[in-house]
DNA sequence: TGCATGATGTTCT
DNA sequence: GAACATCATGCAC
């Protein structure tokens, strides 16, 4: 399988609705002790900052979103609901504070540590679909939060799509949100409708 | 098939 | 003390 390359720190130095966009289809490693294990993107959500009510980072800097204030292509990895944890990617430029949260993917390398990762019988095609999902599949907690993913070395790394074609892209409203819920910043793959979270029921062109 | 609800802890008012 | 970028289960239709 032809490996994509990983993203430079540039690629996530714009909006975080470009970034949010592009990063369909692209590939998330995380390697530990344990092996490796790799998803497939198909939907992914934009986070504004300061600008946007729905951001963690709206009230301004805290210790909890120190990250999302630091420079692009970091990690920002947060506890919620007690008991999950789900992965950002920090965009630019610095000081935006903005973000993209990954919501759902397809597990592309690693199949058996993702599903001892996750409960047993979880079928396949819904290991990594919801945030949370997502990270349990990749085994992130928050020590995995500001890393860089654009050093090759790097434990956490992000992929650009392995084929060249870019999926047909959806967009609609965020989810598990109450402000700014008419915002239509989350993204998904079109080609793959069966990897996510509430359907995306009309999808907004 | 679809909605209501409980689990569970950190953060902010 | 309330809210929260969630998930899985259970019961009603």
């Amino acid at each position: 399988m032809a490996r994509g390359r990983v993203l430079p720190r540039s690629f996530y130095d714009r909006a975080p609705d470009s970034v949010a966009q592009d990063l369909l289809g692209c590939i998330v490693e995380a390697e530990s002790a344990e092996g490796v294990v790799a998803v497939r993107l198909v939907e992914t959500e934009a986070y504004a900052g300061p600008d946007d009510p729905a951001s963690h980072a709206w009230r301004g800097k805290t210790p909890r979103t120190e990250v999302m204030f630091g420079p692009p292509g970091r990690s920002y990895v947060y506890f919620s609901y007690g008991m999950h944890w789900a992965l950002n990617l920090v965009c630019g430029p610095p000081g935006r504070a903005s973000a993209v949260l990954l919501r759902a993917g397809e597990v592309v390398v690693g199949h058996d540590l993702a599903r001892a990762r996750r409960r047993p019988g979880t079928p396949d095609a819904r290991l990594a679909s919801g945030p949370a999902n997502l990270a349990a599949c990749l085994g992130l907690d928050g020590s995995w939060s500001d890393l860089a993913v654009t050093a090759a070395r790097g434990p956490l790394r992000v992929r650009s799509r392995p084929g060249a074609t870019a999926p047909e892209v959806l967009a609609g409203p965020r989810v598990g949100i109450s402000r700014a819920v008419e915002t239509p910043w989350r993204f998904a793959a079109a080609d793959d409708p069966r990897v996510s979270a509430p359907r995306l029921r009309r999808p907004v062109p």
